[in-house]
DNA sequence: ACCCATGTTCAGCT
DNA sequence: TAGCTGAACATGGG
């Protein structure tokens, strides 16, 4: 479910909540339900993969995780809510999502989600500059960088942009830099029509797929960096190149054979 | 039936 | 002490 444009998907369905009163509320999720009775929805926003449900007291932050999901007007046969509101005529349930009262936004800085207007890209560069050593790939992963940006997005940026995941930030050079700026949110919205059309994985150029939409040459697959994530890269069109080769850790990796 | 997956946090170790 | 690793969460599709 979850990288940024799945969430406004979510945003777009729960709007429909917007000035209505959550009349129960329940689950399993450990919050003071108390505070959600009796108050009517205000606004529904998103910050990358956050969820946020605005009351007058409080706001509701939910986050999917990997296995969240959400219902309205009906019930999973098989899980129960992790928390359930209840309206006039309406019910809201989600299930296996991380949930939390939080008293303010302000720490969600707009301009650091991609898929925000106030999206700003020569941010996410100056941040950049501070991380010369990381590995591209971790860096896109990074939620106080690219917000909103998943696995998805960061294989098909990198793959749309021509750089290998392994390539260190400081070995990214601006011009490259630009484009893959540009790539992550035009991919994203793109995202976001493939999501509702149920073609996402279709529609990849690289992810989980075997040759380069492009050139045909293999995609090759591996885990990497910090984060551990699936690499996939096009063997011809996105080769690794270092300007420096520092860096004595050759530690021969944990290889995990099944 | 098994493996894998659009994610993140945290305990425990080095 | 900082950094890394694996576990934990717990569902669903191929």
């Amino acid at each position: 479910m979850p990288e940024g444009p799945s969430i406004l998907l979510l945003q777009r369905d729960l709007s429909y909540f917007i000035n209505k009163t959550i009349l129960e509320a329940e689950g399993y999720a450990e919050l003071d339900y108390d505070k959600l009775v009796n108050r009517k929805v205000l606004d529904v926003k998103t910050w990358g993969k956050h969820f946020f449900i605005c009351l007058s007291n409080t706001i509701i932050e939910l986050h999917l995780q990997l296995f969240g999901s959400y219902t309205i007007n009906e019930r999973k046969p098989k899980i129960n809510p992790k928390l359930s509101l209840k309206f006039a005529k309406d019910e809201l349930n989600f299930y296996v999502v991380r949930v939390k009262l939080i008293d303010s936004m302000d720490e969600f800085d707009e301009r650091g989600d991609v898929m925000n207007t106030a999206w700003d890209p020569e941010l996410a560069k100056q941040k950049l500059k501070t991380i010369p050593e990381t590995f591209i790939c971790d860096a896109l992963m990074d939620q106080h960088i690219f917000s909103g940006v998943g696995n998805i997005i960061k294989n098909e940026a990198l793959w749309l942009a021509k750089i290998h995941p392994l390539t260190r930030v400081k070995d990214v050079t601006v011009a490259k830099q630009n484009i893959l700026m540009k790539e992550i949110v035009k991919f994203a919205f793109e995202f976001l029509q493939y999501k509702e059309e149920g073609t996402v994985i279709k529609n990849c150029g690289a992810y989980q797929q075997e040759i380069c939409r492009r050139c045909k040459a293999p995609i090759l697959k591996a885990e990497g960096g910090k984060t551990k994530r699936k690499n996939y890269w096009c063997e011809k069109e996105q080769i690794l190149k270092s300007t420096t080769e520092t860096n004595g850790k050759s530690k021969k990796s944990t290889r995990k054979k099944g």
